[in-house]
DNA sequence: CTTATTTAGTTCCATATAGAACTTGACATC
DNA sequence: GATGTCAAGTTCTATATGGAACTAAATAAG
């Protein structure tokens, strides 16, 4: 099988990074590098962010995305939650149901569009986010580390560009679709 | 609404990019933009592809994530499938027991240590894998379209100086931190 | 030669999760 | 001003999930 591809490093040095044989291939080796990097480093922020929000302050993984989502967009919408965080809406009802009954944040229904209702950090809520919001600015500075500061904006652009590029992209993936034709250059 | 945008890239032109105003405020005005970005990609990629095996092969996204480790690496074991992927070593268990049953995988045990199992795709789970897999690489493709050929080599080699420089790192974060402490530069 | 510790993998089970159906409201069409 | 369609959020419920306890094997310590 081929991996021609420029996201392939030739890295396989045996273990220089102290990582398994598994992960090394995933990493070096893969027709999909780009995205297992993601998900990848993605896992190594999330797993213990999460984990600590969890222990110190009782939030799950959604809880606290909904509270960090409202501090930076303040009288944001569930639905918009939902489509950048890519959570399902009845998962983020039920915790801004929790989180509304803890006091952490509050709903005010729109009287332009009575469906809709937009949320707001309570005084506690917003103390929260401030008091933990530092651990997650502390772990991506800690990932980034290694970066110069050149590459750390060289970095950024990068990635911001991908993410302009993907904006207009269909999450649909036809049923029949026939990996034969994926090779092929598309305009 | 304009966001001020004292972050690194200068790219509020307002909805041109026709995302929602959260999700505009997530990637551009993010105390971690670099974190939100991965999962934001992240989740672009993972939920078209996982969602296709799921309805045109019937394997969940941890049952898919199995087949490729092994297809990566074959002979490895379930501890670097856990270890690579972030997935709980129980629901893995499960996900093999069922691939294994389909026969789509098998295992042998290791004579030298008898707790451990080396993991190997039979040859229908092969032909799953290379029938499925160019889905996968089309949308790593489409996901950095606007990329140069030299911006694509840069992006790699970042994300992979990232990746190397997090191996070491601890995935534990102590109950007591103290956010205080944060700022400061560590040695 | 015990006894304790560690590691790989499995089983058990309480709970989190997400699909589907439902409710309510807006808005378009006739 | 009915009737149909679509969108935002909620509720219901079957199932997936993952923590904790467990088994079995290797290794270390006494």
């Amino acid at each position: 099988m081929q991996f021609a591809n420029d996201f392939v490093v030739n890295r396989r040095s045996g273990g220089v990074s102290g990582m398994d044989e598994m992960t090394e291939a995933k990493l070096w080796t893969n027709p999909c590098p780009f995205a297992f990097r993601l998900n990848y480093l993605a896992l190594r922020y999330n797993t213990p962010c999460y984990g600590w929000v969890q222990k110190t302050e009782g939030l799950s993984r959604i809880e606290y995305v909904v509270i960090y989502s409202i501090a930076l967009c303040e009288g944001g919408q569930a639905r918009d939650i939902a489509h950048s965080s890519g959570f399902p809406k009845n998962s983020l009802s039920r915790a801004m149901a929790k989180l509304e009954k803890e006091g952490l944040i509050y709903r005010e229904q729109d009287e332009s569009d009575r469906r809709n209702q937009s949320l707001y950090l309570t005084e506690n809520g917003r103390a929260l986010f401030d008091r933990t919001v530092a651990v997650f600015e502390m772990r991506e500075r800690e990932m980034l580390d290694g970066l110069k500061e050149d590459e750390l904006k060289t970095l950024s652009n990068l990635l911001a560009k991908v993410v302009l590029n993907c904006a207009p992209l269909s999450d649909e993936i036809p049923d029949s679709f026939n990996p034969q034709e994926a090779g092929k250059t598309e305009t």
